[in-house]
RNA sequence: GGGGGGAUUCCGGAGCGGUCAAACGGGGCAGACUGUAAAUCUGUUGGCAUAGCCUUCGGAGGUUCGAAUCCUCCUCCCCCCA
């Protein structure tokens, strides 16, 4: 199956400028896809173009990630209402690394390979750019005219159609023919004939066709992904906490797993389709699967299963999933007890700790001051009363109703731990020393 | 430069001298139902204390027994005219 064809099924595919399908008959085109390095590490959010250039580099092509250094201080005005704040180059090196650490665990960068992976950050070439050789060779060829018709910049220029819109810096409304020189430096140094990216970049990509165009009569091309939704209309990849990263320590894999394993029925065909390497036959099984019997989920464990391992390994996955079956499964306190501390430690160890002294629990400590004065778990001693009230809080697994009733030295499993539970899926625990 | 409107608790948005911790909707949280899904229903949603008290209605002052509500000044936003 080629790669245009491929997309289309996954659902990957939104806009697709002509000619792409027959550029790619070609053996081992080049394709790249921008990624800002606003962090220290990819979020889910990043994986739909990464999943591009994985699919790319499977059907033969040459994959390439761009890492935005120079873009990534200028701020695209893509789908942002308000000025980006500015990084500075000791970050965007620093974040580079990280993330080229993560992006192994898709992409092929092995130099024997014939269609490797590349990674290239942009400020190596733009950072050497001077200003004013930038407007004469680059700015020369594109008139403004043309780059305030882009959807990006009109939103913002019509400040009147929309409240929260800030007008534009002059920085920010170069970003679209900084990214297009990105491109045509690119197409010139990698042979490089296509951009992927975000429905919101089409603008962006398009700019960098026609420069092409203009400055070396070539022909470039553009492909683009819809954005994800979520079919309750939520922001995809979010959760109260925030992204969800691939960076363990930002986002631990318990958590990541989470995740996966709670996405609604409606979205997880979706899901699989974009974010695993499932072919249709399969994907339809487990569809067909799900259908028959939809309570067993077999769709979001899949789902969190390949993410899970790809992203985190094998044996971060096997914890996560033992870890949910103790949490979620019928855990009694006998089960939390039955564990040895290294079990009881890798299964929380997604879930926030707090510390307190030993000694407060010997006499007996009331459960507001232990959660709300001791700890942290809650913010205020309200919010605690109220949960007991509506039957939301457990200790160690087991319903907590009466305020009055202390907390002491007994309720420590392992003679050490304290499990809260808030509602059904949220737990912290508390660990004394 | 002239004229007008506005800033309210997470968001939207009522309130226009006491009965306002502040309607209503959204969101959040919890419960029921389930499948750690969706939908639905119920409760809850400033803080502290078990009927009370304390801090909130852009900021600073003032009037009043009493203000989110009235007055003055300030800051910011929007609209119309030049």
């Amino acid at each position: 199956m080629n790669f245009i064809e491929e997309v289309k099924w996954r659902g990957m595919l939104h806009n697709i400028m002509p000619g792409t399908e027959e550029i790619l008959k070609e053996k081992n085109v080049a394709a790249y896809v921008g990624i800002d390095p606003t962090a220290d590490s990819l979020h889910i959010g990043h994986l739909v173009g990464v999943m591009l250039l994985k699919h790319f580099q499977i059907a033969g092509h040459q994959p390439i990630a761009l890492v935005g250094g120079a873009t990534g201080m200028i701020g695209d005005p893509s789908g942002k209402s308000a000025e980006r704040n500015l990084l500075t180059i000791e970050t965007i090196r620093h974040n580079q690394e990280k993330i080229k650490t993560q992006l192994a665990k898709f992409l092929d960068f092995s130099e024997d390979k014939e269609n490797k992976a590349l990674m290239v950050n942009n400020y190596d070439w733009m950072s050497k750019f001077s200003f004013l050789d930038f407007i004469r060779d680059v700015g020369k060829h594109i008139s403004v005219n043309y780059m305030i018709a882009k959807d990006s910049v009109k939103k913002r220029m019509n400040s009147s159609d929309d409240k929260d819109a800030e007008g534009l810096s002059f920085t920010e409304f170069s970003y679209q023919l900084v990214q297009g020189y990105d491109f045509l430096h690119l197409y010139k140094e990698h042979n490089c004939k296509l951009q992927m990216g975000g429905s919101d970049q089409w603008g962006n990509i398009t700019t960098g066709t026609e420069l092409i165009r203009r400055m070396l009569q070539g022909k470039a091309y553009a492909l683009t992904s819809p954005l994800i939704t979520k079919a309750d209309g939520g922001k995809f990849g979010k959760t109260e906490k925030g992204n969800i990263w691939l960076d363990p320590e930002k986002t631990s894999p318990y958590e990541f797993y989470q995740f996966w394993i709670n996405t609604s029925d409606a979205d997880a065909e979706k899901y699989l389709k974009i974010f695993t390497v499932l072919n249709k036959e399969e994907i339809e099984n487990l569809v067909n699967e799900h259908n028959e019997a939809p309570h067993t989920r077999i769709l979001q464990k899949t789902l969190a299963e390949k993410l899970t391992t790809m992203v985190h390994g094998k044996d971060a996955y096997d914890t996560s999933v033992s870890a949910s079956q103790i949490l979620f499964g019928k855990g009694t306190k006998e089960n939390l007890q039955s564990l040895d501390e290294k079990t009881f430690n890798d299964i929380f160890s997604g879930v926030p700790h707090f510390n307190i002294n030993k000694n407060s629990l010997e006499e007996g400590i009331n459960i507001f001051d232990l959660l709300a004065e001791q700890t942290q778990v809650f913010k205020s001693k309200g919010e605690i009363r109220r949960l007991i009230k509506d039957k939301g809080l457990s200790l160690n697994m087991e319903k907590f109703t009466n305020p009055d009733e202390p907390v002491k030295s007994e309720h420590l499993i392992n003679d050490k731990y304290l499990v809260i539970r808030q509602g059904k899926k949220k737990y912290s625990i508390i660990i004394t020393e």
